[in-house]
RNA sequence: GGGAGCAUAGCUCAGUUGGGAGAGCAUCUGCCUUACAAGCAGAGGGUCACAGGUUCGAGCCCUGUUGUUCCCACCA
């Protein structure tokens, strides 16, 4: 072993190991059951952040500890096409070479977006290698390959053949910069500074006009109607009333909706149903016209007459100037209101009617929603199934084409000849109707229709595979908080209506990676870290360490380099540990089942076996943060700062093999425990220690046993106390020598275990028995144990002496104050009514101690 | 506008069914004690946002207030 902590030295030896040996595919057993993961695919749009190795990371310590747990455990690895991220990325890099969508054709920027999920899918999958992800890399699956698309036709062809998709004029979201529908989730909304224009629009019969209010002006040219709200006495009567529409000089109606709120503007809203969601509601109320005003890269088309091929913004500023000028234009109102961006591109977003393909939803949510309501499937934390809930309750008809190339192309196929419309699992090219030629549709897939088939698609689905068979459904999902509604609903409803069942019983939501700065880590602020750039720093270990530390309730990690560097020094200290432990067996030998020969013994078996029962308990909830902890501290604070300086005394002047042999056990123990988060590190202890089980990783995982040292813990707990006093003392008083003699008196196995252990832990003399009271020295007094050190001036001791006894005096009298109220001796449970009376003995005897020594 | 979360030490956060507040980092003090200075030992530091309530007992349960974050909706 190196002298000191260089993961370098050892990790990428491991991990070829592992790989070499598939140690990562699922190992049948007769007996064994099976425990099933898919890994939500990371995009490949770049490489991955610290925000997706927290997303693999909690997952593979869970999988590790199945594996280990005997399940026959399968963690299946991909990835998604991400198809408009992808195809915006692949667009600004051609965009570099001087070329664009148009000068490459379809297939020549197919072949571009291949290419550049080859070179990102391969690094990613290099960074998944790094971090030592058990990923079963033979079944690496991606949302756009062969087996993908089968089970994305299947899908399509049996919604569209059961009537669940239709295509219709809806309003979307456009975006004019990617010139296509985008999502509602891929509009993000800003608070811009804007005006709010109030117009006149005259009456046909010259008698006067109505005012509207607008916020987008440049729409007037495709308005079809003015509603106001039925209630309103200012428009009382108005129903049916014609206006003209200015510049444009169209007649068009007033019509009463109840959509319009009377207090709002000036209680009149113009209706352009081709460019408002809501306007296109009230016109297919109303029956309106719909007029579409704008071309599909934001110019205004030949509808909007001498406004045509103008951009929207000097559309916009030319209609306001023509209002102004025919004294049209009320008044300017300053507005602040939220504007929609396209998330990829930042250009505004406009609602626009559309042709697009959706799938009906109402139907299909029902049984997804039943099943988290009777418990089918389980969010953990629990309270994530209210946004479930909500999403799911207030469901929209999901718009599913986009008017992209990079995603799976919508398998409809036209005849232009007869006009038949045909759904097709396999592409056709010839009229089964007329025999006439057959054109595909242009449009491609939302890339959430594939990723929602993700936990049996990539099991072979809609074949009937032996891994469908035997690992469908899967057991669970570990995702982000931030993707609930999008993807986990959709693979739920999608699971429930082919496969008849749900994809995964429980759902395990985490938060977010934040940056130093508290802002979220993602690629779009580019505040993403590249785990491989941390892993330079401090190794795997550390930064798996770090993600999982802490991370309970769904709640975020704030990432920070100084809180890695306590882990990286976690890693030293472990690794330290066993290089004593190494260096004792070797040095003396070790006895292979080793007795707890001695109380400092047998706390520690007691102790370890209460974390291995703590530890598993935790795992079992996938609560991989709590059961991180607890083995920080107990490798940390009882292994390494007592039982190892216990062993140091007992190897020098006890059964030195026996100890060794304990120390031994205690640490393979923890080797195997602590393996599922920091798995490298453990594997090379485990290795140097030469286990006998083989390979780590495939070992069993500790269970808890029946033993029972209680009264030996208790023992060592006070001893514990002794030291850290006399230590105090050590430190405050200067008055103490370096190694001064000690003497002690009262309970006997306290005593006894100071007489062995205190002089090397508290660095004193020797420990001797104290006969009465000792002169010139300082006493402490813990519970039945008086310790005496001696002084060479006893001025501060009188001190401390009376600190202390003020101090025992406040907690005799709390204790006797709770015993003294009837409600508590009534109502407590007698556990704590107990511990309150041991409380008033303990410190009775030692104000008693004390007070003696003070002479009062 | 609707919903949810959070508010605990200087910072980042734990605190499992209510039973006298913890960790890591930072700060101060003393140590090169033969596994580890990426370390050891000791110490200081909190009216658990505020106001009520339930209870023998509240960081934890209930009500309200304030601050803050996120999700959903996106009113011309």
């Amino acid at each position: 072993m190196d002298n000191t902590y260089e993961p370098k030295n050892f990790e990428e030896r491991i991990r070829k190991r592992w790989l070499d040996n598939g140690c990562f595919s699922p190992k049948p057993g007769k007996k064994k059951k099976k425990f099933s993961i898919v890994l939500p695919p990371p995009n490949i749009t770049g490489q991955l952040h610290l925000g997706h190795a927290m997303n693999m990371t909690i997952p593979d310590a869970i999988v590790r500890y199945k594996r280990m747990k005997g399940y026959e455990t399968l963690w299946l690895p991909g990835y998604d096409h991400a198809s408009i991220a992808t195809e915006v990325k692949v667009v600004e890099a051609m965009k570099e070479d001087g070329l664009s969508k148009a000068d490459v054709g379809r297939d020549g920027f197919l072949e571009r977006a291949w290419a550049w999920k080859r070179k990102y899918g391969d690094r990613i999958v290099e960074q998944q290698k790094t971090m030592g992800f058990s990923l079963d890399w033979s079944r690496m699956s991606f949302t756009m390959d062969e087996a993908r698309a089968k089970a994305v036709r299947e899908v399509f062809v049996s919604l569209y053949d059961e009537g669940y998709i239709y295509r219709g004029d809806r309003i979307i979201n456009w975006c004019p910069g990617c010139k296509t529908a985008i999502s509602d989730v891929e509009v993000d909304y800003k608070s811009e500074a804007s005006h709010l224009w109030h117009i006149k629009y005259p009456f046909k019969d010259g008698n006067g006009y109505v005012t509207v209010a607008t916020t987008r002006p440049e729409t007037l040219l495709g308005d079809t109607a003015v509603a106001v709200n039925p209630d309103d006495e200012r428009y009382a009567g108005m129903e049916g009333r014609i206006v003209v529409l200015p510049l444009v000089g169209r007649e068009i109606p007033i019509v009463f909706d109840t959509y319009v709120e009377k207090d709002f503007g000036t209680g009149a809203v113009k209706i352009t149903p081709a460019h408002d969601p809501n306007d296109f509601e009230v016109g297919q109320r109303h029956g309106l016209d719909v007029i579409r005003v704008m071309n599909d890269d934001g110019t205004m088309n030949e509808h909007a007459g001498k406004y045509a091929g103008l951009t929207r913004e000097k559309a916009r500023a030319a209609v306001i100037a023509d209002l102004e000028a025919q004294g049209l234009l009320v008044k300017t109102e300053d507005y602040t209101h939220n504007v929609g961006h396209c998330s990829r591109c930042k250009q505004t977003v406009e609602p626009i009617v559309s042709k697009q393909w959706f799938v009906k939803m109402k139907e299909l949510a029902a049984p997804a929603i039943e099943a988290v309501k009777t418990g089918k499937i389980k969010f953990i934390p629990k309270r994530f199934e209210k946004s479930y809930f909500n999403w799911m309750n207030n469901i929209r008809d999901w718009c599913i084409s986009r008017q992209l190339w990079w995603g799976h192309r919508i398998p409809v196929f036209y005849c232009d000849g007869c006009g038949e419309e045909i759904a097709s699992k396999t592409d056709i090219d010839v009229c089964p109707h007329c025999g006439g030629k057959l054109r595909q549709d242009e449009d491609v897939l939302d890339t959430w229709f594939s990723s929602a088939l993700w936990p049996f698609s990539t099991l072979g689905w809609p074949d009937k595979t032996d891994d469908l068979a035997k690992y469908y459904p899967t057991d669970l999902l570990v995702t982000a908080y931030d993707i609930i509604t999008f993807w986990v609903s959709r693979m739920i409803f999608t699971g429930l209506k082919f496969t008849g069942e749900a994809p995964f019983k429980e759902v395990y939501i985490h938060g977010l990676v934040r940056d130093g700065q508290g802002r979220k880590m993602s690629k779009s602020l580019g505040n993403g870290v590249d785990p491989l750039e941390i892993v330079d720093k401090t190794g795997v270990d550390a930064l798996r360490f770090s993600l999982v530390n802490g991370i309970a309730r769904g709640g975020d990690v704030c990432f920070s380099e100084e809180s890695l560097a306590s882990y990286r020094n976690f890693m030293n200290k472990l690794f330290n540990a066993a290089k004593f432990v190494i260096g004792a067996c070797e040095a003396n030998g070790y006895v292979k089942k080793p007795k707890p020969a001695t109380v400092a013994d047998a706390w520690l078996v007691n102790k370890l076996n209460k974390l291995i029962g703590d530890v598993n308990t935790a795992m079992n909830r996938y609560d991989v943060g709590h059961a991180a902890e607890a083995l920080y501290n107990f490798i940390w604070d009882e292994f390494c700062d007592w039982y190892i300086e216990f062993a140091k005394v007992q190897i020098k002047s006890g059964d030195a093999q026996n100890t060794a042999g304990m120390l031994r056990n205690a640490l393979e123990t923890l080797l195997k425990l602590v393996h599922p988060i920091i798995p490298f590190i453990t594997t090379e202890i485990y290795d140097s220690l030469q286990g006998t089980d083989g390979e780590l990783m495939l070992c069993d995982y500790p269970t808890k046993k029946r033993c029972d040292f209680s009264a030996e813990q208790t023992t060592v707990e006070r001893v514990k106390d002794c030291v850290r006093a006399v230590r105090n003392l050590k430190h405050t008083n200067p008055a103490v020598s370096k190694t001064p003699e000690v003497y002690v008196s009262g309970e006997a196995a306290v005593v006894d275990a100071l007489k062995t252990y205190l002089p090397k832990l508290a660095a004193t003399g020797d420990v001797k028995d104290a006969q009465g009271e000792v002169e010139n020295a300082a006493l402490i007094a813990l519970g039945g144990v008086k310790i005496y050190i001696p002084l060479a001036d006893a001025g501060k001791e009188r001190e401390r002496l009376e600190k202390d006894l003020a101090f025992a005096e406040s907690e005799l009298a709390l204790a006797e104050s709770k015993l003294a109220n009837q409600g508590f001796v009534a109502k407590a449970p007698q556990k704590l009514i107990d511990a309150e009376k041991q409380k008033v003995s303990r410190f009775t005897e030692q104000i008693n101690a004390i007070k003696a020594k003070l002479g009062i």
